[in-house]
DNA sequence: GGTCGCTATGGTTACGTAATCATGACTACG
DNA sequence: CGTAGTCATGATTACGTAACCATAGCGACC
């Protein structure tokens, strides 16, 4: 391996001056500095970050907690933070919360491998977070708001969002409407049932027991809860369904038992995953600002890191309700009054109608 | 921060003796360990990552390269690769390939944070790449082949499972059969199409240049080629795609031309993505053990890791053709009695070129 | 009973860098 | 012309751990 001090024996000078060429810091002639990066280059040397990063307590690297990435939702996502924290010269180690990954988050920062992590797949559940939080560990959710909670948060108004789609619902003349929910304890499964919940009681409409159902946040059970509901003797004839994984499921749940969408049942997602707008869902849905909220907690967390005794901020993000296909076919006058922007509105097909596949041959 | 000298003061030992005692190394009497161990956990010792990293010159970590997050093949991996290394007791740092990623990667294990590379991207073009593995570089690309590269590597065998398909689609009788591929540089695509060619010509079939159609593994683009496809005034009867997300574009590009699959067209994929068993695509495909591609690449480069100049191995795995819906509707009888019998046969022994050892200690 | 060999431990150093401290040369200024 | 201040640089140390070397104690064996 070739050291500090090899560039330093070429280009003859101390180890010191190397360092401080290198780094850009403190005063150094113009002609020491063009020797110095000239015996660097000629000899090939990089840097050991191992070393500085002990001598400096920073070590670039950022960690990343996600949930599950066979939700699309979250490779998105990471592709934007990773292009991000890049661009801020850090490296990203990444976690899924399947098994011991928040632990091993925790314990990476706590060696000193992490200069901060974000988290996107936090819960309330979490003793070791909320004791590492507490602690001061610099550390950023993202898409989760944890109310009470000593950190940095960044989220998209999930409240908001869930009560739009009421509001959309109610103004397109639904009366039974339907909802698919997710696990109740991250925020946003939450904060969207909730938002949608306090919206139809605004419009005074019910959403009774029967026509709400659990979830996971997955396409299977999604097509299992909308068989349920449509197996109801008076159906739902609008459907909200927490994320978009589930509300594909629901779509194709829908299309299994014969039913049309939307000229049987609405569908809307959340999340406004690549595949909402693929021709085979074609799915109305909210988009939160994922780019932008990626942009926001890395600078967040990266001046934590820099500066650890700040107050924590929360951000909260507007979203943007994006009519599709899976919602606009009929009564779609009032769904345009109900405060869509006209963006966002889908270039509709004429005939849809999507027949029910073809059952499995095996 | 609590270091191994603090809690030697508090146990009443020297430094040397903690660290015997932590890494379980040397002889230590059993009272001292116990008394090492209860203070160690009194006063909250972590070992710091970083300081052992620097003085074992191995840092724990494992650098991952993908290419598009956002095709759902690599989250699949990546969750499966997480897995693995965790186990290992390796962190996972992530990087795409978009932007700078690999070279970042390389930098990264130059630079001492990582102790080894798993691409999944890799291509022959990047000279960095190729250079940093004829330096000795513990590297494994994983899902591509790179013949004469001086580097482990672990594939399925994509010829084969061309081929494969290629001999389905003559078993039932397809006379003009179509190939939407991918890039040209992934070994991937290429070994694809060459086996599906072969294939095609072992069978006297042939593939004219108009039913064939370039393309970039995007769902976009495999919607695009196949309405150029079936807007042919004689159109293929049987389109393969080099990978699900070419195909599930394909169904959609055909569905919205008002075709039926596998009525009018038949449709094949590669990867076996989650979505290829949806019921809006009940796509027929071709599944690689990634799992098990994934554990043997994580013990590959483990084992490289600790015994680099051990010369290069290369790993293929077997794969196994999944019949669903979009082909198996017309002709299904001859299919199965002619073609590949849907589970037994394709799971047959293909003898993997080669035996993946080290059977896993768990 | 002296030497060999093993156990258990402490002392010391090395890893490669950044930060601190020290020093000499030079400039500015009264 | 003397002193204060800045510039450019070298010497030294510290980061926290693991590896190496040294040594004391102790039993065994011829």
């Amino acid at each position: 391996m070739v050291t500090s001090r090899d560039v330093a024996q070429v280009a003859g000078v101390s180890q010191a001056t190397v360092s401080r060429v290198l780094r850009d810091a403190g005063p150094v002639k113009a002609e020491t500095r063009t020797r110095v990066l000239e015996a660097a280059a000629q000899i090939g040397y990089q840097p050991n970050a191992l070393a500085r990063a002990m001598r400096t307590r920073r070590s670039g690297t950022v960690g990343v907690v996600v949930s599950h990435l066979t939700n699309p939702f979250y490779p998105g996502l990471i592709e934007e933070l990773s292009a991000e924290l890049g661009s801020a010269g850090c490296r990203m180690a990444l976690w899924t919360s399947a098994g011991p990954g928040q632990d091993a988050a925790l314990e990476a920062i706590r060696q000193g491998v992490l200069d901060g992590v974000l988290f996107t797949a936090a819960t309330a559940k979490s003793a070791a977070l909320r004791e590492a939080m507490r602690a001061g560990a610099p550390a950023v959710t993202l898409n989760r708001a944890m109310p009470g909670w000593k950190c940095d948060q960044v989220v998209s108004d999930n409240r908001v969002g869930g009560q739009r789609i009421a509001r959309y619902f109610a103004a397109a003349g639904h009366q039974r409407v339907g909802y698919i929910g997710g696990p109740a304890a991250p925020s946003t499964s939450a904060d969207r049932e909730k938002g949608f919940l306090s919206g139809l009681a605004a419009v005074g409409l019910a959403l009774p027991e029967d026509y709400r159902r659990g979830g996971d946040f997955t396409y299977r059970r999604g097509r299992e809860a909308m068989r349920e509901l449509l197996s109801l003797t008076r159906p739902p004839t609008a459907v909200f369904c927490v994320n978009d994984l589930t509300a594909l499921g629901a779509l194709d749940g829908a299309r299994s038992l014969g039913r049309a969408v939307p000229d049987d049942v609405w569908v809307v997602g959340y999340d406004d995953i690549a595949m909402a707008s693929w021709d085979a869902f074609d799915l109305t849905t909210v988009r939160q600002p994922t780019a932008e909220m990626a942009r926001i907690a890395v600078q967040l967390l990266l001046a934590r890191v820099a500066e650890p005794a700040t107050a924590p901020r929360r951000v909260t993000m507007p979203a943007e309700l994006i009519v599709r296909g899976s919602t606009a076919h009929h009564g779609g006058d009032e769904a345009r009054s109900a405060g869509t922007p006209p963006t966002s509105r889908a270039r509709r097909p004429a005939a849809p109608t999507r027949e029910p596949r073809l059952a499995r041959s095996r």
